[in-house]
DNA sequence: TCATCATGTTATAAAAACATAACATGTCAA
DNA sequence: TTGACATGTTATGTTTTTATAACATGATGA
């Protein structure tokens, strides 16, 4: 598996938001497969079961098995990945781009007398 | 557009490698479209326009055109929405599992010798 | 043991994404 | 103005995803 592989797997996982909630109902601590049904009562038992196997695809989702039960954990690492590679270095363009932005404004603020005759 | 729709569409928008190459061409300045096909290759034209248009509904491009061209623009803002909501606290959660699992294998470390009968 | 419960598997229909082809538009420069 | 050029639009086929249904398994507790 490619590190393509890798990161189109986890924004794909992160790209629904029923596996987003699901995320969020694992944060505080791993959770029964039927439990998560029950919190998300808009799906179908078998497309929880679906969106499960995208995030542990996606190596978010770690599966422990008790008995009949499923519990399913989180594994929040994968997402520190995207962080490095992808959203912080972004982020920091934006912050960037943003004081770029304001300094711009600044000098078109200072000559707005000089440039208002060339404006339409 | 809810909130749900914005992320789906940053996260879908991320979720396929010729449109983080995109990303990464214009990360340091605007491009313009056949410029972008030139540097894709592997990729139609058409379906080089198809991943803009999906980068510009995530708000991740901003378009201008000059004449008969057209300039693609970077705006990483969008992404620092989902470093704030998303992948931040999913990344420092990711550190705080981390220590913890250290904590927990000193712990286990420790009490070794004596769990060992138990062990199977 | 045996009914129940939690979960797993396989199949299938509908919707969305991806890639391409064919045709259309509007701009530039000779 | 006219041909080449850069881009835009519409249509279409293929592949993935999403959501359900129907059936299967395997543990648990009376």
């Amino acid at each position: 598996m490619s590190i393509d592989d890798k990161f189109d797997a986890l924004f794909k996982a992160l790209g629904h938001r029923a596996r987003r909630r699901i995320l969020d109902l694992i944060k505080d601590g791993p959770k029964t497969t039927g439990a998560l049904c029950e919190a998300l009562t808009d799906l179908d038992r078998c497309t929880v079961m679906q969106h499960l196997s995208v995030l542990e695809k996606a190596g978010l989702v770690v599966v422990e098995r008790r008995g009949r039960e499923r519990w399913n954990h989180l594994d929040a690492l994968p997402i520190h990945d995207v962080q490095k590679r992808w959203i912080g270095p972004y982020a920091a363009h934006a912050v960037r781009m943003l004081a770029d932005l304001e300094a711009l404004a600044e000098t078109e603020a200072r000559s707005a007398g000089a440039a208002d005759k060339s404006k339409v």
